[in-house]
Parts: C-alpha cells; sequence; structure tokens
DNA sequence: AGCGACTATTAATAGTCGGT
DNA sequence: ACCGACTATTAATAGTCGCT
C-alpha cells in the first residue's frame, strides 16, 4: 500500500519521469487553484505554463489564451533562432497600435507621455551615448 | 481564539473587504505553487492575476511573459467594437517594456523606428493640427 | 484598511499500485 | 508511458486577533 506523502524538496527532481509526472499533477493542482481565485474574488486569471520538454499548458483568460498560444507557437516556429529580446516585443506591440481610434487631445497627451517614458527608460537601461539616443528618438 | 478553517463554497464572495483578503492570501499561494511548479521541474511558469480592481500582479519567468504580452497584444486587436482607443493601448505595452533586455545599438534601432512609425501614424489619423503633434513628440 | 501570526481544519500531493 | 485511485502526510488557508 501506499506509504502516503513524504516532504521533498523543492529543487529539480533529477529523474526525467518524475518530472513529467510531478508537472502534470502539480499544473493541474495550479490551475484549479486559478480557477478557484478567479470564482473566489473575480479576478482574471492566466496561467501560462511551458513544460520542459517545451509543451504549452494555459488556463484562464477565457479562451483567449487558446490563440496566445497558437501565437506563439507558430512564433516559436518562425524564429527559432532569433533572440527574443526587447525589440521584437516593441515591433510586436507596434503591429497592433490602433490610433485610428485616437482621436482626442488627451488621447495624444497619453501618447507623448508614453514615448516619454519609453526615452526614459531607453536612458536608463542603455550603454550607449545619451545623445545619440536623443539623435534618434528626434529624427 | 481562531477556530481555524472551515470549509468554503467557491463562489464569489459578497463583501468586497473579504474579496480583498482572499485576493491577497491565494494569490500569495497561487505564486508560490507556481514557483515550486517551476522548481521542480523546470517548466516556466507565468501567472497574471488582474484583481477585481483591475491592478495587475504577475509571476514568473521573462520570455513566458513577453509571450503573453504579445497576446494582450493580440487580443486587443480583435476586440474592435470595445471602447479601447489607442492610449489605452499604449498604455497597457508600456507597462511591459523590458528594454532591460535591450542593450546594443541594434535594439534602439528597432525602438527607434518603433517611435517613428508611432508618430507617423498619429500624423495620419489624428484630427488636430500636425504642428501640435510635433511639439508633443519633440519635448 | 492592510498587514502578520495563530490555529483548527480542509485541500493538495508524494509515493505507490493497477489498469490501459 | 500515462492516467486514476488510494492513503499517509504535508501544505494551504478561513476565520480570528493584534498591531500599525
Amino acid at each position: 500500500m501506499g506509504r502516503g506523502k513524504k516532504k521533498i524538496e523543492i529543487k529539480l527532481k533529477e529523474s526525467e519521469a518524475a518530472r513529467t509526472v510531478t508537472f502534470s499533477k502539480r499544473r493541474k493542482g495550479l490551475f484549479k487553484k486559478a480557477e478557484e481565485l478567479h470564482h473566489l474574488t473575480g479576478a482574471d486569471v492566466a496561467v501560462i505554463a511551458f513544460s520542459a520538454a517545451g509543451r504549452p499548458y494555459t488556463h484562464g483568460g477565457e479562451d483567449t489564451l487558446d490563440k496566445y498560444l497558437k501565437y506563439c507557437v507558430k512564433k516559436e516556429d518562425q524564429d527559432q533562432d532569433q533572440d527574443v529580446c526587447g525589440a521584437q516585443v516593441l515591433s510586436s506591440w507596434l503591429e497592433g497600435i490602433k490610433l485610428e481610434e485616437c482621436e482626442s487631445v488627451n488621447h495624444l497627451v497619453a501618447v507623448k507621455e508614453a514615448l516619454e517614458e519609453i526615452r526614459d527608460r531607453v536612458f536608463m537601461v542603455t550603454p550607449v551615448d545619451e545623445d545619440f539616443v536623443r539623435s534618434l528618438l528626434a529624427s
């Protein structure tokens, strides 16, 4: 008979098989917790888990996560050898820009603040000369 | 003295305060579980929880969250009939910007192009004076 | 209000076995 | 290999109090 649960250390399981079993069990538990959190508090909760083998599992956030998933898998297929960096993220954001809906001065102010924040972040983290960055953004 | 835990139904808490408390406690637990899953199996796990009040809490791997942000853009792209304006979209993108990962000149060039495209779109669609927009972006 | 800490309880799960 | 059931145990937490 099962001798029951024993305490384990929270560190990488040595055996591949044990990892998959634990992943399966705990993923189920994690998703359940997420669902309960959603039901109890009305929070919108999404969980994304890529197994060590690279298979993606998602939960929550309506069925939108499914779409996200397909998108990610596709993307990974396409640029397998390209590095995912901030620039790529920015590019992907750009794809979705909808300034067509941005038709008041208030919106433009928000855009301005957004750009300023981007500029500030560039200044904060870039290893290159600040004047160079300024020249880029001023163009 | 505490009379200890009692079984609860998994359904929306009536009281706003109780919802906040439960959200805080269970979010902590959920994030811990996610972390354990990561450490035990090497899986890449990300959790995103928007409180009922709309405040976002996240946990997990950068890559996973980057992918999630891309997914967010896709989602908003599809919600065409919602009252999501360009400024809101921009704000949500900004929240996830990770220029910490953006440390080469190539990346900065991408940022520059992104900003230029934003500027051009503003020019194309805005109903206000172009010089006004230019002054905003030049600050 | 929003935390920690506590405690009685419930909930999750590690290890195991048996079926598919 | 994967899943479900079991069971001894550990882990999480609902309700409460106290501090700030």
